[in-house]
DNA sequence: CTCTGACATCGACATACGTCGATATCTTGC
DNA sequence: GCAAGATATCGACGTATGTCGATGTCAGAG
């Protein structure tokens, strides 16, 4: 991204991405079902550690669901939640094209 | 950040920081400014392209500013901004810390 | 000192967002 | 089918955010 200025449309998809992330409680989220040992956990263990009622903990789910960060499974009663690394790395490239020209060795000359 | 759940405070200072890129806008900005040639650009060759007024364009400056992503020196009548790589690469690398969890191989058994 | 131009700040507006209680939906066990 | 429990959705509320026009501030030219 930090190559060449994006295009709307890019700077808009790209917004949207960071965005899910803009959020404390879906940071640490993200953090809690990224720490899980399984991989994944039940949507049931996250509302307690993160301290907001069971109705935000869902929201916020859906918007790290939608943004594609996270995917949650069905099985029987629960959901089981586990992070999506492909959507990460994809942000994290787009922070990562920074190129010669940021680096505090200006290379050219 | 993917290692270990954070607290509060970490999430809320992330936060902080996606946030300032969850705006096409800024993205846009921070791609136009990373993009030149010589590393820094004056203020006033990003009104037009960014196709905002310059009020907008100043407030999200500003915000990028604050967000530690671009610093901003007068020189004379104008504005000279370039890219701090440090806050972006502290971002990107909280997306990175993506232990092996995460991965498509389990590793553990 | 005054004028001009670049940039920042202010005030106002519409919209988006985080949060919660209440409620709906769905799955299992009886 | 019914009751119980886990998630999701809804409606409402306060607050934050992006945007602009008008105005303020500051540096250089004359």
């Amino acid at each position: 991204m930090l190559a060449a200025p994006l295009d709307d449309v890019d700077a808009a998809a790209l917004a949207k991405g960071f965005a899910a992330l803009a959020d404390p409680a879906r940071l640490r989220l993200l953090s809690l079902i990224a720490a899980q040992e399984a991989g994944e956990v039940c949507a049931c263990d996250l509302v307690e550690p993160l301290g907001k009622s069971q109705p935000t903990v869902s929201h916020h789910l859906k918007v790290l669901r939608e943004a594609g960060l996270v995917v949650g499974e069905r099985r029987g009663t629960w959901v089981w939640y586990r992070v999506v690394p492909t959507m990460l790395e994809q942000l994290r490239d787009s922070l990562a094209a920074t190129g010669s020209r940021l680096a505090p060795h200006p290379t050219a000359r």
